[in-house]
This record gives C-alpha cells, sequence and structure tokens, in this order.
DNA sequence: GTCTATAGATCGATAGAC
DNA sequence: GTCTATCGATCTATAGAC
C-alpha cells in the first residue's frame, strides 16, 4: 500500500470552496472528506471535530487576507494606483461570487447566533479590512471621514457580493468596486 | 385532547423570528413546532414538506414588504421626508438586527447555491426594495442615477446588517441609512 | 465499520364540531 | 357518522464521532 501524504494544508486548500458555496451546515464530513479524496475517519485525524476545522478554514482565510492586504497598504514601493489595483486582486481571490461570495460573511450569517465561537476570526477579518481601506484613505482624507468610507465601501462590497449571488450578476459587485477605486483615487 | 383551532397565520409569525435568527438548515422541523406549541406531526399539517414552509415563510415576508412599501411609494399625499421617515419604519421592521437581520439575505447565503427554488421570491424581494428607493430618487435625480444609487443603498444597508450582527452594533445599519436618508432628501 | 442522535417525514388514533 | 385539528409513535436516512 502506497502512503500517499495528504497534508492539513491541501486538505483545508480543498475543503475552502466547498464550505464556501454550501456553508458550514450543509457540508457534511463525508461530502468535505470525499471532495478531499480521503475517508472520513481520516478526518479527525487532522481536526478533532468540525467545529474545529471551521475554526482552522476562517483562520486560514483570515492569514491569507491580512498577511496580503498589510503587504499591499504598507508598501513602501507602491504608489496609490498600484496599491488600489493590487487589493482589487486580492478582492476577486477572496470574494469569488461565483463559487460562494464571501466565506466569512456567509459563516457569519449562518452561525452567528448559534455558534459565538467563530466571532473572533469573523470579526478580525472585517476590522483589518476596514482599516486597510482606511490607511489608503487617509492620504487624502482625515481620520475620522476615512474610517467612515471604510465602513460604507465594505458594507457595499459585501451587499454587492450578496446582490451578485442573488441575481448571477458580477455588475453588482464590480460596481461596488468601481466605487471604491474611484473615491480612494479621488 | 380539546380542539384548539392554531392557523397557519399564527404558526408563520412565530416561525419567521426563528428562521431569521437561526437560519434555515438550523431550524428543525421539531424545534419550530415546539416554538409554535403543537407537535412537528401537526405541521404536515400546514405544510406538506420543510421546503414549502420555508416558501410560505418567504412569500409571507414578501408580500409583506411589498405592500407596505408601495403604499408608501406610490402614495399622493405624503411629502418625501414622510415617505422616508415610514420607509424607516418599515425597514426597521423588516430588518430587526438584534434578532437576525435580513431573513431574504441570511436564506439567499443559505441556500441559493443548493437550492434554487427559494430564488424567485427573494429576487422579487431586491428587485422591489431597489424599485422603491429608485422611486423615491427619481425626484431628484435621472431615472439611470437614481437606479445607480438605489442599489449602492441597497447593497450599503445589506452590509450594514451583517456587520451590525458581526459587530452587535447598530451603528453600521444607522449609518447606511442615514447615508440613504441623506441622498434621498438631498 | 459502527455507534448514537436526530433529521425530515408518515401513520394511525382521538376528541370534539357539525 | 363524518369532518377537522391535533397528538404520539414510528420509520428511514444521515449526521457527527470514534
Amino acid at each position: 500500500m502506497p502512503k500517499i501524504k495528504t497534508s492539513k494544508e491541501e486538505v483545508l486548500s480543498k475543503v475552502i470552496p466547498m464550505l464556501r458555496t454550501r456553508g458550514v451546515q450543509n457540508s457534511s464530513m463525508s461530502e468535505l472528506a470525499k471532495a478531499c479524496g480521503i475517508q472520513k475517519s481520516h478526518f479527525y485525524y487532522y481536526f478533532n471535530n468540525k467545529e474545529e476545522l471551521i475554526k482552522e478554514v476562517l483562520s486560514t482565510v483570515y492569514s491569507y487576507f491580512k498577511y496580503n492586504l498589510f503587504k499591499i497598504i504598507d508598501s513602501a514601493s507602491l504608489s496609490l494606483p498600484e496599491k488600489v489595483e493590487k487589493m482589487k486582486l486580492l478582492m476577486g481571490k477572496i470574494f469569488k461570487a461565483s463559487d460562494g461570495g464571501c466565506i466569512m460573511a456567509n459563516t457569519a450569517l449562518e452561525t452567528i447566533h448559534l455558534n459565538p465561537s467563530y466571532g473572533k476570526e469573523i470579526q478580525s477579518f472585517f476590522t483589518d479590512f476596514i482599516k486597510g481601506l482606511q490607511g489608503l484613505l487617509e492620504q487624502k482624507y482625515d481620520s475620522d471621514e476615512a474610517l467612515m468610507l471604510a465602513e460604507q465601501m465594505v458594507q457595499d462590497i459585501e451587499g454587492g457580493i450578496l446582490l451578485t449571488q442573488v441575481y448571477n450578476d458580477l455588475k453588482y459587485i464590480n460596481n461596488a468596486v468601481s466605487r471604491m477605486e474611484k473615491i480612494i483615487l479621488n
């Protein structure tokens, strides 16, 4: 029997798009395992239970987002338009609308009133998202106004992700991103 | 056992807040029945299956929203500020953030990639929501710009409902509503 | 592969209104 | 005696977990 090593990272990367489209409650451990090409029992070798799996998924997404976001924002070499362009690419990766939208928003709405244990990661994600945009805006606006605008942008984008899925039409998320770009670049 | 008549409407009204907070998948027929003070089996006297129950819930919410929305928008006797004020009240009823936010958005994100049968009602809801706001805006903007602004408002509000739940802080939805008010009233 | 709990769903029975 | 609202018991499938 050849031992093919499946890494935890590999499992997580296969599980994330599944959870993003199907949601937490609608994804059974069996389905998730099958999507990874492993036995369900092997899943419990990596994760003690489903809740732990979800937590690791959320913290994986969060870490990835946070690292790349601040790499852009804090870069000394990038111009503002270049930063905006890279932000758009990053958001495109995180918010695959055709693929279920924003896993943070989806998980928040699905679980927040039932299992608060995911709340910390979700809050951190949105806090950093807002902070990142605020940072870009502070080149042209004072701190308070930058914060308010950043919050508005995140709301616009998340609402756009919702409508994009409801109507299966990318224009809503695209419009939100255009508005963001226009305000940041003046 | 005495014969106490429970109406379908009564059942729906008790089930709606439950579904709004807990979501579709997280609300079992037993729990829903218990919340109504009836046996699970009696639920199937009113609804053939869970899917039918959810459909009736969504169409109840949609009908209520649609009727009241256009009663405000199309009123000949109300001034624009009065209309905005009444809109705010209506939205407050539909989007009880402390009670789970927007059942249409929640259900959309939870089910859209799994059970498209709820899609029609959800789309109609958002279409009317946008149309209503567009109607108010057309007193001051041309039709195209009014539509774009209305879409932006809905996205801002829905994103605000999300953040309000994530942070348990009403400021996000309140800010979105303030922005809406300001733009409509100039 | 097996455990246990629970999901959605169905059935038959019963108590009263007509 | 039938019709209507209700309940308790039960079935089958599948969930998470080991």
